[in-house]
DNA sequence: GGCTAATCGAGACGGTACGTCCCGTCTTTAG
DNA sequence: CTAAAGACGGGACGTACCGTCTCGATTAGCC
C-alpha cells in the first residue's frame, strides 16, 4: 500500500563522514576558510555526494550544528540558590572562553555562517535562546521565587547571549567586572533578596 | 630637503567612485555577493586602483560605514523626558525596518562583513556602541535624574543592540510589546519615577 | 553435463531499446555528445544493464552499425554496364548526401567513433570495404569483362572510399566533376572498352 | 589616429607553453585523454588563460597542427626520375610508420580530432593534401613528362591519402604488395614510360 | 511450490573534468 | 607616479558523466 522507492538509499556512513570532516575543517580553518571541495577531500566522499543532500556549505554549518558537532558541551549554570550570582559565573565564563582566539573566531566563523544563512541562524537561537540550558535555570528561578514570576524571560535571556554576540563582532576587550555590571543591568529589577 | 613625491596624488574623486559603487553594490546585492571586480567595474576604475588603497572588500566595507554610506542616517531617539518611552518608540522604529527583507538583509550583510573583518566590527561599535546617539540620550537621562547616576549605560546599549542583532541572526519574528518587554527589563531598575 | 544457468535471459526487448536509443541519440547529437547515462535514460533502462552487456559507448556504436541501424539503406550501385558511368553516379550520390549537414555531420560522428573503437573500425570496413556492395558491382564487372581481371579490387575501392572520408575530414567543397575525375584517376586504368 | 588597446598584451611565453604542453600530453596519452585541466597543469598556467584564447581542446590541437608541433617533419618523397617508384617508397615508409602503434595511434588520435573539429580537418588537408610536398612531386613529374599533363592530381593525392585514412581507421593489416598494387592502381593510367 | 540465481529499473556512490567566476599580482600604455 | 585596462597563475565553484555498487522486484529453471 505505502510508496515504495526503488535503488539504493542514502548513505548513512557518507553522511556522518561529511559532517564530521565539516565540524574537523570548521574548527581548524574557519567558516570562510570553509570549502565543499575541501570537506569532500577531507571526507574522501565525491562533491556530488554533498551537493545532492546539502545546498551549500552553509547548510553543512548548519546541520553539524543541528547534530551538536560545532558547539563544546553547552556551558551549564550553576545553581547556588542566587541567580544573580550564578549568571554572573556563567557569564564568566563565557567571556573566558570568548577571549581566547580560537573561542572568538568559532564564535565569529558562526555568526558569519549565522548571516549567510538562515538554517544556521535559527539552529543558533534553539542552542543559545529560548530553549537553552539558561532558559531552563531562569525557569527554576522563578520556581524557587528568587525571580518575580513576571520577569520577561526570554526577553533577558537575549539581552544576554545578544550582548556576548555584539562584544564578539565588535572585538571588545573585556574589562573587570563587565560580567557583574551586565548581569545587574539586566536581571537587577527582577531578582528577589 | 623635503620628500618630494612625483606624479599626481591620490585621486578623491576615484575614491569616492569606489565607494559608492560599494555601497551601491552592497545595498542591492549583499555582502558575499559584493566582489571587488564588481566594484571596480560599476566605479569604471582598476582594480589595482582598490587594491593600492584598501586590502580586501571588508576594507571597502570598513570604510564606506565609516563615510556613513551603509547605514541610514541613525535613528535619532526622541526625548519626551521619559526615557522608558523614548528607548521603546526607538526599539519600535528600528524593529520596524528589520522587519522588511531589505532592512534585515542589510543589517545580515553588515554583520557577516564585521564577523569577516575586525575593522567593520570595530566600526560598527561606534556606530551602536557607547559613542552612538543613543548613548547620548542615556547620558542625557542621567542628567536630568531621569535615570541613576550609577546606571550601566555602556552594558545597556550593548544588551539593547546585542538583542536586536540576536533577533536579527536568529531570524526571530517580530512580537507584539517586545519592545516594551525589552525596554523593561533592561531599564526598569535604573528608572527614576 | 553443460553449464547451466538459472534466472531469467537477457531481455531482447532492453537490448534493442537500447540499441534503438542509441541510435536516435547518434544522429540526433553525434557521437560525442553520446552519453550512456542518456542512452539509458533514452532506453528507460537501467544504467547496469547497459554496462552488463556493452563495454563502453564506443561498442555501442558498433553494434548499431552491426545492426545496420546507423547507416542508412546502403547506395547500391545501379548496373548499366559501364562500370565507370556507375561507380560515377554512385560517387555523385554520395557526394550528395554528404554535401548535407546532417549526412555530413554523421558521416563525422561515424568516424570519430571508428578513430576511438577498433571494432568500430572494423565494422566500417565492413560495411563500405571489401564486402560491400561496391566491391560485388566491381566482382561482377570483372566477370563481364568491362574489367580486367587483374584489377586490384581492393585498392580501388579503398581509394574511392577514402577519398570520401579524406574529403570528410577536411571540410573540401565539392566541386563539379569531382566524381567523373576521380572515378577516371582510379579506374581508368582498368576499365575494358 | 589608430585604435589603441590599454592594458597587457597577450603573453607569447604562456602561448608558447600551451602548445608545447598540448604536444607533449597528445602524443604521449592521445587525443581523448587529452584534457584542458592536464594541458595547464603541465604548462603551469591557469585554465582560464586557455579558454581566454582557445575555445576548446580540438582549438589546441588545431593550433599545434598549424604551428607543425604534431606532425613529424613531412616525409619526402624522392626523386629518381620515375614517379612509380617514388609514390610505392613514400607509401611504404608511411605504412611502416603505421604498422607501429605509436604511428597508428597518432595517427588516429589526429583523425578524432579532425572529425569533432573543422579546423583540424581543413588543417589536415593542408598538410596532407593538395599543398603537401607529395602534391609538389606529382608537379614535378607532369613537368619533366613522368606524367600525363591532363591527370587530376588533386583526386589522385586524395585518393593515396585517403586509402591510408582509411586503413587506420579500419585496422587494416599491411599486406605485402600494397603499396605496389595501390600505386598502380591510382597511377597507373598516368604514368608516361 | 519453494529455492536459487540472474535479470531488470532506479539511482547513490567515489571520482575526474568541465567551463566559469573571482582572487590578488603583474604588465602595458596614457596622462 | 597614478590611473585605466586587462592578462596572468591559481583556487573553488556547481554540473555532467563515468563506471561500480546496492537496493527491491521480477522471472526462469531446478529440486
Amino acid at each position: 500500500m505505502s510508496e515504495h522507492r526503488q535503488g539504493p538509499v542514502r548513505s548513512e556512513a557518507a553522511r556522518m563522514d561529511v559532517l564530521h570532516a565539516t565540524a574537523r575543517l570548521f574548527a581548524e580553518r574557519g567558516y570562510d576558510q570553509l570549502t565543499v571541495e575541501g570537506v569532500a577531500a577531507e571526507a574522501r566522499v565525491g562533491k556530488q555526494t554533498i551537493y545532492r543532500w546539502w545546498s551549500s556549505k552553509s547548510a553543512l554549518v548548519a546541520d553539524c550544528l543541528l547534530e551538536g558537532l560545532l558547539l563544546p558541551g553547552s556551558f551549564i549554570p550553576r545553581d547556588t540558590g542566587d541567580i544573580l550570582v550564578d549568571v554572573q559565573s556563567w557569564l564568566d565564563e563565557i567571556f573566558q572562553v570568548l577571549g581566547e582566539p580560537s573561542g572568538q573566531s568559532l564564535m565569529l566563523s558562526l555568526l558569519a555562517a549565522a548571516a549567510e544563512n538562515g538554517d544556521v541562524g535559527r539552529q543558533l537561537r534553539a542552542s543559545l535562546g529560548a530553549s537553552s540550558i539558561l532558559s531552563a535555570r531562569f525557569r527554576a528561578a522563578v520556581e524557587s521565587s528568587n525571580l518575580r514570576a513576571d520577569a520577561p524571560l526570554d526577553e533577558i535571556v537575549q539581552a544576554l547571549v545578544g550582548t556576548m554576540i555584539f562584544r564578539t563582532l565588535s572585538r571588545s576587550e573585556i574589562e573587570p567586572h563587565t560580567s557583574e555590571r551586565l548581569a545587574r543591568a539586566v536581571l537587577g529589577e527582577w531578582v528577589r533578596a
